[in-house]
Parts: structure tokens; sequence; C-alpha cells
DNA sequence: GCTTGACATGCAACCGGTTGCATGAAAACG
DNA sequence: CGTTTTCATGCAACCGGTTGCATGTCAAGC
């Protein structure tokens, strides 16, 4: 069903059936009525790609993410499609399974078909997506590269809130269980547990980078008794809740034993005790850079956006005064 | 960069610049290598709006989900990514919100530009369904429509298994907490359920249809406990978790007063106690159904395929004999 | 040596919309 | 009542590819 059909039988020029969707208000009231209603009656969907081609726009925009199955992403997904669908934008999803060729395959073959471009947590050389950001309207979630709009989750704030916050509570020695040492995040957490210990004077013990996950967190309890820290940072959530497994098999109660952070926030309250940990933020990060990324697409002006997200410390049930641990000894 | 602009930096026709790319066995070797290297030099890249007017093909296709945060989706939207990347095929993704208008309302926008749809667990009636189908080949996951491809994850011999595995540990009555109403899944398990108990003599009460939420699992308890039940089956793993954190906040103990039983295995050993569930195979399901999809689209052919994965019981720790009840009592 | 065929390339229509400009009729104006 | 303005609609070019058919060339066949 094209527009022919429908100009053909209302009686009209195939241009006012265009516009009669397109500019309505430049024919008659009447006349819009009699070809919207015989369009209607005759199923006609107007073809996206001839509107494509004559317009240059297409109504999509592309998200490229590492690791769909990763829990951080969803939320920021289902943002970044909810603001793109309050403005009639469609979402390609792309996943690049953390490698750098797969991300630059991916925008080679969306950026054809979008408008623009949302970027998260990207494995791609400054270079290339310099290049990329040249040619579509890009906005990053996590990657800070100078004059490309970008949305960063500062989760050194909530890191640096945890170890003040577990200073507080009276622990003087605390642990910190890395994440892989190629992350960016781990990068900041690590310096934030550092700094903010050294400020308040506090001991800290590092555990070696490692791949994060439930096992690696369950690695790390021999780590941090050993080492006689009464509170644990980790790396993240996932990792914190093997600590709390390992914890419990051991005997060993948590918070009154020890303390446990994790970071990110991804398991909510689900954790048995709940546990503290450092929010995420990522549902914010892809709403804020759908918005910016529309109306960058809008006014094509680009400014050297550069917004920080701080995280900040959710306190749940895996962290009390270290004066508890004084008695079991 | 056009294609009009590569062939006049060549000196040929559009149509031999065309089928450089397209039918390159039409042309001499040397003119291929003589246009394609032009096109690189140039920076040419075909316009895929203007070659999916012409040829209808857009090599695109959607994916619609009820909720990407769920956790039961991730991996199978991976694996339709996976697979679709194989076919150079780029993925839309839409999020329904479980709510049938804007599932409708995203496969609108998206059969314009697609070949081909995968819709999984789709809140849409029969009817809707067999409309979009007869437009655009489409494929379903966790829905029933016959004369429609389907790729089904038969959660119900699973919730069979663990019916007759309460049953064997002692539990006469049981209680189903159930998903949405719209939810085919649902009906499967409730139906398995109450078919499995009636095979084996037990007592089944049933809480009204809801949407599955941690929030949901908690407000689940009171029926459970009102009821007389010593054994809960919840629809997912998202409502039995709610369900173990409000049993522990009312000093009811999971397993040894209340057995709990959740569906999907989306967390894992991960919650304490650690959930015994029903295995889920979504990855799996989102493999096949976009293979099928990709078979359809090229043959024409539609098979009524109804592809059936089962699944199984996985034991953990919420689960424990009855007699242990008793005692209580 | 002339015909036939194979093969490489060009020509032009087509896909289905959008849009600047032209046209014609009715309304407003003097 | 004639002229100018306004407004609704039509015309035709254009977006950038694809593709059936025509054309021209050269080699093989008789």
């Amino acid at each position: 069903m094209t527009i022919d059909q429908v100009a053909a039988a209302v009686g009209v020029n195939r241009s006012s059936v265009s516009r009669a969707f397109s500019r309505p208000e430049m024919l008659s009231p009447e006349t819009v009525a009699r070809i919207r209603e015989a369009a209607e009656k005759l199923g006609y969907t107007p073809n996206h790609s001839a509107r494509a081609l004559s317009t240059g726009r297409h109504g999509n925009l592309a998200l490229v993410v590492p690791d769909v199955a990763n829990p951080f992403f969803p939320p920021m997904i289902r943002s970044v499609q909810n603001e793109a669908d309050h403005q009639d934008y469609c979402v390609f999803l792309g996943n690049s399974d953390e490698d750098p060729r797969q991300e630059e395959k991916l925008l080679g073959r969306f950026s054809g078909q979008v408008e623009g471009i949302v970027l998260a947590s990207p494995r791609l050389s400054d270079e290339r997506i310099r290049a990329f950001a040249e040619v579509k309207p890009l906005v990053l979630i996590n990657r800070d590269v100078a004059g490309i709009p970008r949305v960063l989750i500062d989760s050194g704030s909530g890191v640096a809130e945890a170890v003040a916050y577990l200073a507080q509570q009276g622990h003087r020695r605390i642990a910190y269980v890395s994440g892989p040492s190629s992350s960016w995040s781990n990068k900041q957490r690590r310096a934030a547990v550092k700094k903010t210990a050294a400020e308040l004077d506090l001991d800290v013990i590092t555990m070696a980078a490692q791949v994060p996950s439930y096992e690696a967190g369950q690695r790390a309890v021999s780590f941090v008794l050993e080492g006689g820290a009464t509170a644990a940072v980790a790396f993240d959530d996932l990792t914190a809740q093997g600590m709390l497994a390992e914890f419990r098999e051991r005997g060993v109660r948590v918070p009154r034993d020890v303390a446990v952070v994790g970071c990110d926030d991804v398991v909510g309250a689900t954790t048995y005790p709940a546990l503290t940990t450092v929010s995420n933020r990522a549902g914010e990060a892809g709403q804020i850079a759908t918005r910016l990324l529309l109306d960058i697409m809008t006014t094509r002006a680009v400014h050297d956006v550069r917004y920080v997200l701080e995280t900040h410390l959710v306190v749940r049930e895996t962290t009390a005064p270290a004066a508890a641990n004084r008695r079991q000894g």
C-alpha cells in the first residue's frame, strides 16, 4: 500500500497524501480528513526507508554496551529506551562483548541508519571514538574523552564515603578487594579507598586484581581474615555477595565480626544480610546521556559537556561499629 | 559521498559502481578493483535507506521483551544479538514494560524497518500476534499460538518436578504465587502445580495474579502463612527472593518452617539460603528462535514449528522435609 | 570472413516518499 | 468591479541506490 494508491483512491495528488501526514496545516481540514480516512481504511503506512531517503531522518538511535548480561547495564538500557521512546525513536542495541573490534563493527553497521549514538563503557581507542563522533552525534557513558559529550559515574565519591563511614564506626584496618586491573572503575575505586584511608589514618590492605565474580569473593575471605582487617570494600556487589556466603560458611558473622561493603548496588536489598553498597546510577546515566544526545541532534550544536554523577553510600545491614568485634577477641 | 560521485571519479556508470559491491561477478575483475579502490579512497559507504528502498531489504531484526531489567531476559537478548550478528543483521530492542499497548506500538514502529521479529513473552492477544505474523516473519518465545513458529521454555516440566519433590518430602499443602495473568508461563506453571498436586493428592492454594517483583513476593508471605501451606512455589526467582526476605523478617525459618521454590534460576546460588528453583534456558531459547527466524526469512517458508525446551528442578537449600514443620506446632 | 554468442558496461525506470515552485480559485481590498 | 493577496492543491525533481534490458565489443565457430 503506497502513497500513490491512497492518492488514487481519494482522487488527489501524492503530495497531498504526503502532506496530510507530515504537514496537515498546509491542507484544508476537510481534505486531511478525507485522506486520513482513506489511508486508515486501506491500511496505509508510510514507508520508512523512502521517508528516510528523502529526509535523511531515520528516527533511530544506537546504544552499544560491552555486555548486556552484566546487571549493571539493563537499567541503563531500559532508561535509554524509555527516553528515546518519548521522542518516537527506535533503539538499536549492540553488544560488543568487551571487544573493541566488535564495537567498531557494530558502530559501522549502525551509523548508516541512526541519528545518534550512545556508547557505554567503550573499549575503543580515543581516536576511533573521535572519528565516529565526527560523523554522528555521539554521547559517551563512563569514558572521559575531551570534547565529546560524556556522562561519568563517579564511583570514587561513594567509595570514599564508605571508607569514611567505616572509619567513623571505629574500623582501623580495611581491605579492598580489587576488580580487573584494566578497569577504569577499579582504578578509581582503589584510589578512593587509599586516599580516604590515608586522610583518616587507616590501614589498608589491597587484594590483587581479579575478574570480579561470586567465586572471587569467596576466595577473598581468607585474605581479609588473615590480613586482620575488620572491614572490607569489594570491587562490586557480586564479589561482596561471594564474600558474604563464604563468611557465613566459616561461621564469621556479618556485620558483627566483619563489615562488608559492595559497589554498584545491583542486588538491591536482596542479599542476607542486606548489603551495604555504593549506588550506581546507571539508569540516570542512560537517561541523561539520551537527553543530551537528543538535544545535540535537534540543535546540531555540540557542547563539550562533562556530566559527572556522584555516587553515595547506601547503608544497609552489612556494616556495624567495629567495637562489636572486640567482644570476640 | 554517493554512488554517482564514485562513478564520476572512476569514469563509469553508477550501475557499475553498484555492481562492484552487490554483483562483482558481473564486472571484469579489473573494473571491480578500480571501483573499489576509488570508493575506499573517497570513503564511500552505500546508503542504507536507498538500498532498503529499492531492494526491500533492511538487514534488521527486532526483539521485543516485556522488561529488559528482568534478569531472565538479558541472556536471551545476548544470544539473539549474537546469532543475528553472525548473519550481519542489526537488532532493534524494544521494552514493552509488560504493557500490551506499548508492545503494539513498538511492533508497529519496528515492522517498517525489519525483516523479522522475535517476540518474547508477549502480552498481546493472539489475534494481534497473528495479525503481525501475517505481515512479517515472526517467531514467538514463551507463547503458544498455533500456526506461528514458537520456542517454548517448558517451565511446567520443572515445576512438576518441584511439586513432586515437595510431595516426596512430606508437604501436603502447597501455595502457588502467581505471576501476571496474561503470561503464558504463568498459566503453564500454575497448571503444572495443579495437575501434579492433583495426581499426588496434595492441596493447592493459589495467590491472585500480579506483576512479579521482590515486593510482590513480600506481600505473598501473608497469603502463604494464613493459607496454612508448608511450601510455596513462586512464579519466579525474584518473587521467591522477596518471600525469603519477608519470611526472615517475620522470624519464619526457611526451609525448616516453610519450603520455597523459585523459577527461572536467575539468581544462582546467591540467595541465603541458596534458592531451590527451576532452570530457565532463556539463552538457548533466544538462539533457537533467531535461527528459526533467519531460516524463515531466507526460505520464505513458514513451518508450524513448536520447539519445546524442557526444564528441571535445581535443588539447593530452601527446601527440606515437611516433617521439620511439626516440631514447631 | 561473416555469424553467433559471451561478456562487460551503459541506459533508464523504479523503489516510495518529500518539497520548492507553479497554478488556479476564492477572498480581501481599494 | 478589477486587482492583489491568500490559500489549497498539483507538478515534477530529488533522495541514492538496484536491476532488466539494450548496446557495443571481441572471440569463437563454421
